[in-house]
DNA sequence: GTCTATAGAATGATAGAC
DNA sequence: GTCTATCATTCTATAGAC
Protein backbone atom coordinates (compact mmCIF):
# COMPACT_ATOMS: atom_id res chain seq x y z
CA UNK A 1 0.00 0.00 0.00
CA UNK A 2 2.91 2.33 0.47
CA UNK A 3 4.33 1.82 -2.60
CA UNK A 4 1.26 2.19 -4.30
CA UNK A 5 0.17 5.26 -2.41
CA UNK A 6 4.06 7.00 -3.16
CA UNK A 7 3.20 5.65 -6.94
CA UNK A 8 0.38 7.63 -7.41
CA UNK A 9 1.72 10.32 -5.37
CA UNK A 10 -0.39 10.64 -2.54
CA UNK A 11 -0.67 9.10 1.25
CA UNK A 12 -2.25 5.40 1.94
CA UNK A 13 -5.51 7.17 3.24
CA UNK A 14 -6.35 8.72 0.41
CA UNK A 15 -5.99 5.09 -1.75
CA UNK A 16 -7.95 3.68 1.27
CA UNK A 17 -10.78 6.09 0.20
CA UNK A 18 -11.28 4.37 -3.88
CA UNK A 19 -10.78 1.08 -2.12
CA UNK A 20 -12.00 -0.69 0.63
CA UNK A 21 -9.13 -3.09 1.16
CA UNK A 22 -5.87 -3.70 -0.72
CA UNK A 23 -7.56 -7.03 -1.94
CA UNK A 24 -9.73 -5.33 -3.41
CA UNK A 25 -6.87 -3.50 -5.45
CA UNK A 26 -5.65 -6.80 -6.63
CA UNK A 27 -9.14 -7.99 -7.67
CA UNK A 28 -9.42 -4.82 -9.61
CA UNK A 29 -5.83 -5.04 -11.44
CA UNK A 30 -6.33 -8.53 -11.84
CA UNK A 31 -10.02 -7.97 -14.02
CA UNK A 32 -8.41 -5.34 -15.99
CA UNK A 33 -5.95 -7.90 -17.47
CA UNK A 34 -8.51 -10.09 -17.95
CA UNK A 35 -10.32 -7.85 -19.74
CA UNK A 36 -7.58 -7.03 -22.15
CA UNK A 37 -7.17 -10.70 -22.49
CA UNK A 38 -11.21 -10.90 -23.17
CA UNK A 39 -10.74 -8.63 -25.68
CA UNK A 40 -8.02 -10.16 -27.59
CA UNK A 41 -10.84 -13.04 -28.21
CA UNK A 42 -13.56 -11.27 -28.65
CA UNK A 43 -11.40 -9.40 -31.69
CA UNK A 44 -10.18 -12.90 -32.87
CA UNK A 45 -13.22 -14.84 -32.97
CA UNK A 46 -14.67 -11.70 -35.20
CA UNK A 47 -11.96 -13.11 -37.55
CA UNK A 48 -14.91 -15.55 -38.62
CA UNK A 49 -13.00 -18.58 -37.15
CA UNK A 50 -10.27 -21.37 -39.12
CA UNK A 51 -6.70 -20.10 -39.30
CA UNK A 52 -7.81 -16.49 -39.26
CA UNK A 53 -9.04 -16.37 -35.50
CA UNK A 54 -6.41 -18.82 -34.66
CA UNK A 55 -3.25 -16.07 -36.24
CA UNK A 56 -5.17 -13.17 -34.42
CA UNK A 57 -5.21 -15.11 -30.63
CA UNK A 58 -1.42 -16.27 -31.24
CA UNK A 59 -0.69 -12.35 -32.23
CA UNK A 60 -2.72 -10.80 -29.26
CA UNK A 61 -2.12 -12.69 -26.76
CA UNK A 62 1.83 -12.14 -27.61
CA UNK A 63 1.22 -9.04 -27.68
CA UNK A 64 -0.38 -8.68 -24.42
CA UNK A 65 2.94 -10.81 -22.79
CA UNK A 66 5.17 -8.41 -24.47
CA UNK A 67 3.31 -5.50 -23.61
CA UNK A 68 2.98 -6.13 -19.96
CA UNK A 69 6.74 -7.61 -20.07
CA UNK A 70 7.75 -6.76 -16.43
CA UNK A 71 4.01 -7.67 -14.71
CA UNK A 72 2.76 -10.67 -16.00
CA UNK A 73 5.22 -12.95 -13.68
CA UNK A 74 4.44 -11.49 -10.72
CA UNK A 75 0.69 -11.18 -11.54
CA UNK A 76 0.15 -15.06 -12.68
CA UNK A 77 2.39 -16.58 -10.79
CA UNK A 78 2.04 -14.95 -7.33
CA UNK A 79 1.10 -16.98 -4.72
CA UNK A 80 -1.36 -14.74 -3.13
CA UNK A 81 -3.65 -14.07 -6.65
CA UNK A 82 -2.81 -17.68 -7.47
CA UNK A 83 -5.33 -18.67 -4.45
CA UNK A 84 -7.47 -15.91 -5.22
CA UNK A 85 -8.32 -16.85 -8.65
CA UNK A 86 -7.41 -21.06 -9.06
CA UNK A 87 -10.61 -21.43 -8.98
CA UNK A 88 -12.21 -18.12 -10.62
CA UNK A 89 -14.57 -18.90 -13.29
CA UNK A 90 -14.39 -15.86 -15.53
CA UNK A 91 -10.67 -17.19 -15.76
CA UNK A 92 -11.06 -20.72 -15.64
CA UNK A 93 -14.09 -19.88 -19.23
CA UNK A 94 -11.66 -17.08 -20.50
CA UNK A 95 -8.37 -20.16 -20.83
CA UNK A 96 -11.21 -22.73 -21.71
CA UNK A 97 -12.07 -20.17 -24.71
CA UNK A 98 -8.44 -19.49 -25.70
CA UNK A 99 -7.96 -23.31 -25.26
CA UNK A 100 -11.00 -23.73 -28.24
CA UNK A 101 -9.81 -21.24 -30.21
CA UNK A 102 -5.99 -22.01 -30.59
CA UNK A 103 -6.40 -25.75 -30.65
CA UNK A 104 -7.62 -28.33 -32.92
CA UNK A 105 -10.97 -29.81 -32.17
CA UNK A 106 -11.64 -33.50 -30.76
CA UNK A 107 -8.60 -33.81 -29.11
CA UNK A 108 -9.85 -32.66 -25.41
CA UNK A 109 -7.23 -33.77 -22.38
CA UNK A 110 -3.98 -32.81 -24.77
CA UNK A 111 -5.50 -29.70 -25.67
CA UNK A 112 -5.49 -28.05 -22.52
CA UNK A 113 -1.88 -29.15 -21.43
CA UNK A 114 -0.51 -28.11 -24.47
CA UNK A 115 -2.79 -24.27 -24.38
CA UNK A 116 -1.02 -24.14 -20.40
CA UNK A 117 2.07 -25.20 -21.68
CA UNK A 118 1.70 -22.56 -24.52
CA UNK A 119 0.73 -19.53 -22.71
CA UNK A 120 3.19 -20.21 -19.80
CA UNK A 121 5.46 -20.52 -22.37
CA UNK A 122 5.01 -16.89 -23.51
CA UNK A 123 4.32 -15.36 -20.40
CA UNK A 124 7.13 -16.74 -18.46
CA UNK A 125 9.99 -16.01 -21.47
CA UNK A 126 8.72 -12.62 -21.79
CA UNK A 127 10.64 -11.69 -18.65
CA UNK A 128 13.37 -14.73 -18.13
CA UNK A 129 17.22 -14.27 -17.44
CA UNK A 130 18.08 -15.29 -20.75
CA UNK A 131 15.85 -12.81 -22.58
CA UNK A 132 16.42 -9.88 -20.69
CA UNK A 133 18.48 -8.40 -23.50
CA UNK A 134 16.28 -8.91 -26.29
CA UNK A 135 13.91 -5.83 -27.03
CA UNK A 136 9.81 -5.82 -27.42
CA UNK A 137 9.90 -6.17 -31.15
CA UNK A 138 12.51 -8.93 -31.93
CA UNK A 139 10.58 -10.74 -29.29
CA UNK A 140 7.52 -10.49 -30.50
CA UNK A 141 8.45 -11.91 -33.96
CA UNK A 142 10.34 -14.82 -32.58
CA UNK A 143 7.77 -15.60 -29.86
CA UNK A 144 4.88 -15.72 -32.74
CA UNK A 145 7.25 -18.24 -34.40
CA UNK A 146 8.05 -20.49 -31.76
CA UNK A 147 4.34 -20.47 -30.86
CA UNK A 148 3.55 -21.57 -34.37
CA UNK A 149 5.72 -24.51 -34.33
CA UNK A 150 4.58 -25.61 -30.96
CA UNK A 151 1.24 -25.71 -32.34
CA UNK A 152 2.08 -27.40 -35.55
CA UNK A 153 1.31 -24.68 -37.71
CA UNK A 154 2.87 -23.68 -41.40
CA UNK A 155 5.16 -20.26 -40.87
CA UNK B 1 9.33 -16.52 9.26
CA UNK B 2 6.69 -17.44 11.58
CA UNK B 3 4.99 -19.52 8.70
CA UNK B 4 8.52 -21.56 8.52
CA UNK B 5 8.61 -21.86 12.42
CA UNK B 6 5.59 -22.66 12.54
CA UNK B 7 6.37 -25.30 9.56
CA UNK B 8 9.07 -26.94 11.49
CA UNK B 9 7.47 -26.78 14.72
CA UNK B 10 9.47 -24.24 16.52
CA UNK B 11 10.14 -20.72 17.50
CA UNK B 12 11.17 -18.46 15.13
CA UNK B 13 14.57 -17.77 17.71
CA UNK B 14 15.52 -21.50 16.82
CA UNK B 15 14.87 -20.53 12.99
CA UNK B 16 17.34 -17.75 13.94
CA UNK B 17 19.81 -19.90 15.34
CA UNK B 18 20.27 -21.41 12.22
CA UNK B 19 20.57 -18.58 9.72
CA UNK B 20 21.15 -15.36 10.28
CA UNK B 21 18.66 -13.64 7.92
CA UNK B 22 15.76 -14.86 5.53
CA UNK B 23 17.54 -13.41 2.65
CA UNK B 24 20.20 -16.25 3.48
CA UNK B 25 16.95 -18.58 4.39
CA UNK B 26 15.95 -17.83 0.39
CA UNK B 27 19.66 -18.04 -0.61
CA UNK B 28 19.53 -21.73 0.71
CA UNK B 29 16.46 -23.14 -0.56
CA UNK B 30 17.22 -21.46 -4.29
CA UNK B 31 21.12 -22.86 -3.98
CA UNK B 32 19.74 -26.46 -3.41
CA UNK B 33 17.43 -26.05 -6.37
CA UNK B 34 20.10 -25.34 -8.36
CA UNK B 35 21.62 -28.08 -6.79
CA UNK B 36 19.36 -30.58 -8.55
CA UNK B 37 19.21 -28.80 -11.83
CA UNK B 38 23.13 -29.44 -11.77
CA UNK B 39 22.58 -32.92 -11.21
CA UNK B 40 19.93 -33.10 -13.78
CA UNK B 41 22.75 -31.62 -16.15
CA UNK B 42 25.70 -33.95 -15.12
CA UNK B 43 23.82 -36.93 -15.10
CA UNK B 44 22.77 -36.09 -19.23
CA UNK B 45 26.13 -34.97 -19.89
CA UNK B 46 27.21 -38.71 -18.52
CA UNK B 47 25.18 -39.99 -21.49
CA UNK B 48 28.12 -39.26 -23.82
CA UNK B 49 26.19 -36.54 -26.18
CA UNK B 50 23.75 -36.66 -29.03
CA UNK B 51 20.27 -37.71 -28.58
CA UNK B 52 20.83 -39.66 -25.55
CA UNK B 53 22.20 -36.68 -23.58
CA UNK B 54 19.07 -34.44 -24.91
CA UNK B 55 16.67 -37.22 -23.88
CA UNK B 56 18.34 -37.26 -20.55
CA UNK B 57 17.81 -33.63 -19.76
CA UNK B 58 14.06 -33.44 -20.96
CA UNK B 59 13.14 -36.27 -18.89
CA UNK B 60 15.13 -34.43 -16.21
CA UNK B 61 13.92 -31.25 -15.87
CA UNK B 62 10.18 -32.59 -16.14
CA UNK B 63 10.73 -34.40 -13.42
CA UNK B 64 12.06 -31.88 -11.62
CA UNK B 65 8.84 -29.62 -12.54
CA UNK B 66 6.56 -31.90 -11.48
CA UNK B 67 8.09 -33.02 -8.73
CA UNK B 68 7.83 -29.22 -7.65
CA UNK B 69 4.70 -28.79 -8.45
CA UNK B 70 3.56 -26.47 -5.74
CA UNK B 71 7.21 -24.54 -5.31
CA UNK B 72 8.53 -24.24 -8.60
CA UNK B 73 6.11 -21.04 -9.48
CA UNK B 74 6.89 -18.64 -6.40
CA UNK B 75 10.65 -19.40 -6.86
CA UNK B 76 11.08 -18.84 -10.60
CA UNK B 77 8.61 -16.26 -10.27
CA UNK B 78 8.74 -14.22 -6.79
CA UNK B 79 9.86 -10.67 -7.61
CA UNK B 80 12.56 -10.50 -4.57
CA UNK B 81 13.86 -14.00 -5.53
CA UNK B 82 13.73 -12.83 -9.36
CA UNK B 83 15.82 -9.40 -8.22
CA UNK B 84 18.42 -11.70 -6.15
CA UNK B 85 19.05 -14.29 -9.21
CA UNK B 86 18.78 -11.96 -12.00
CA UNK B 87 22.11 -11.88 -12.33
CA UNK B 88 23.22 -14.82 -10.80
CA UNK B 89 26.27 -16.20 -12.77
CA UNK B 90 25.68 -19.75 -11.30
CA UNK B 91 22.01 -19.62 -12.23
CA UNK B 92 23.05 -18.25 -16.14
CA UNK B 93 25.85 -20.04 -16.52
CA UNK B 94 23.38 -23.83 -15.62
CA UNK B 95 20.89 -21.70 -17.88
CA UNK B 96 23.46 -21.24 -20.70
CA UNK B 97 24.27 -24.73 -20.12
CA UNK B 98 20.76 -25.98 -20.25
CA UNK B 99 20.47 -24.11 -23.36
CA UNK B 100 23.39 -25.58 -24.93
CA UNK B 101 22.60 -29.48 -24.26
CA UNK B 102 18.70 -29.01 -25.72
CA UNK B 103 19.42 -27.02 -28.53
CA UNK B 104 21.01 -27.50 -31.90
CA UNK B 105 24.23 -25.69 -32.28
CA UNK B 106 24.59 -23.44 -34.68
CA UNK B 107 20.97 -21.21 -34.13
CA UNK B 108 22.22 -19.32 -31.33
CA UNK B 109 19.72 -16.38 -30.41
CA UNK B 110 16.98 -18.53 -31.62
CA UNK B 111 17.86 -21.37 -29.12
CA UNK B 112 18.06 -18.86 -25.83
CA UNK B 113 14.49 -17.74 -26.87
CA UNK B 114 13.78 -21.13 -27.29
CA UNK B 115 15.03 -22.63 -23.90
CA UNK B 116 13.54 -19.89 -22.18
CA UNK B 117 10.17 -20.99 -23.88
CA UNK B 118 10.57 -24.50 -22.73
CA UNK B 119 11.13 -24.11 -19.46
CA UNK B 120 8.50 -21.11 -18.30
CA UNK B 121 6.07 -23.58 -20.44
CA UNK B 122 7.43 -26.46 -18.18
CA UNK B 123 7.49 -25.13 -15.00
CA UNK B 124 4.82 -22.89 -15.40
CA UNK B 125 2.48 -25.74 -17.04
CA UNK B 126 2.55 -27.71 -13.86
CA UNK B 127 0.69 -25.82 -12.05
CA UNK B 128 -1.09 -23.86 -14.14
CA UNK B 129 -5.32 -24.01 -13.56
CA UNK B 130 -5.94 -25.90 -16.93
CA UNK B 131 -4.14 -28.51 -15.73
CA UNK B 132 -4.40 -28.58 -11.72
CA UNK B 133 -7.35 -32.33 -12.61
CA UNK B 134 -4.00 -34.35 -13.81
CA UNK B 135 -2.12 -36.66 -12.17
CA UNK B 136 1.50 -36.42 -11.18
CA UNK B 137 2.46 -39.34 -13.45
CA UNK B 138 -0.24 -38.54 -16.33
CA UNK B 139 1.38 -34.92 -16.42
CA UNK B 140 5.22 -36.13 -16.75
CA UNK B 141 3.98 -38.12 -20.03
CA UNK B 142 2.57 -35.66 -21.80
CA UNK B 143 4.95 -32.93 -20.83
CA UNK B 144 7.81 -35.01 -22.35
CA UNK B 145 5.27 -35.56 -25.50
CA UNK B 146 4.88 -31.59 -25.93
CA UNK B 147 8.22 -30.51 -25.25
CA UNK B 148 9.78 -33.25 -27.59
CA UNK B 149 7.66 -31.67 -30.06
CA UNK B 150 8.56 -28.31 -29.50
CA UNK B 151 11.95 -29.29 -29.99
CA UNK B 152 10.80 -30.75 -33.29
CA UNK B 153 12.02 -34.30 -32.30
CA UNK B 154 10.80 -37.07 -33.11
CA UNK B 155 8.49 -39.07 -30.61
C1' DG C 1 -10.68 13.86 -2.06
C1' DT C 2 -6.76 14.49 0.63
C1' DC C 3 -4.42 15.07 4.80
C1' DT C 4 -2.43 13.91 9.89
C1' DA C 5 -2.58 10.82 13.44
C1' DT C 6 -3.09 6.57 15.22
C1' DA C 7 -4.88 1.85 16.34
C1' DG C 8 -3.77 -2.98 16.34
C1' DA C 9 -1.46 -6.65 14.38
C1' DA C 10 2.51 -8.62 12.09
C1' DT C 11 7.22 -8.34 10.57
C1' DG C 12 12.50 -9.31 10.83
C1' DA C 13 15.64 -9.72 14.23
C1' DT C 14 18.05 -9.82 19.07
C1' DA C 15 19.04 -10.68 24.26
C1' DG C 16 19.45 -13.74 27.66
C1' DA C 17 17.77 -17.83 30.44
C1' DC C 18 17.74 -22.95 30.41
C1' DG D 1 19.55 -25.76 20.31
C1' DT D 2 15.35 -24.04 21.91
C1' DC D 3 12.70 -21.14 24.64
C1' DT D 4 10.29 -16.44 26.40
C1' DA D 5 10.29 -11.78 26.01
C1' DT D 6 11.02 -7.92 23.63
C1' DC D 7 12.54 -4.08 20.24
C1' DA D 8 12.01 -1.30 16.34
C1' DT D 9 9.69 -1.09 12.22
C1' DT D 10 6.26 -1.90 9.03
C1' DC D 11 1.77 -3.35 7.80
C1' DT D 12 -3.40 -2.89 6.73
C1' DA D 13 -6.91 -0.10 7.94
C1' DT D 14 -9.70 3.69 10.35
C1' DA D 15 -11.09 8.31 12.54
C1' DG D 16 -11.67 12.82 11.99
C1' DA D 17 -10.12 17.53 10.43
C1' DC D 18 -9.85 20.53 6.23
Amino acid sequence: MQMIAEEVGVTKAAIYHQYNTKDEIIRAVAEAELDRLELVLDEAESEGGGSATRDAVIAGIVDLAVDRRREVSPLLNDPVIGRMYAKDSRLLRLLDRLSRLLMEPGKGRESKLATAMLTAAISGAVMHPLVADQDDRALRVQLVRLARRFLELPT
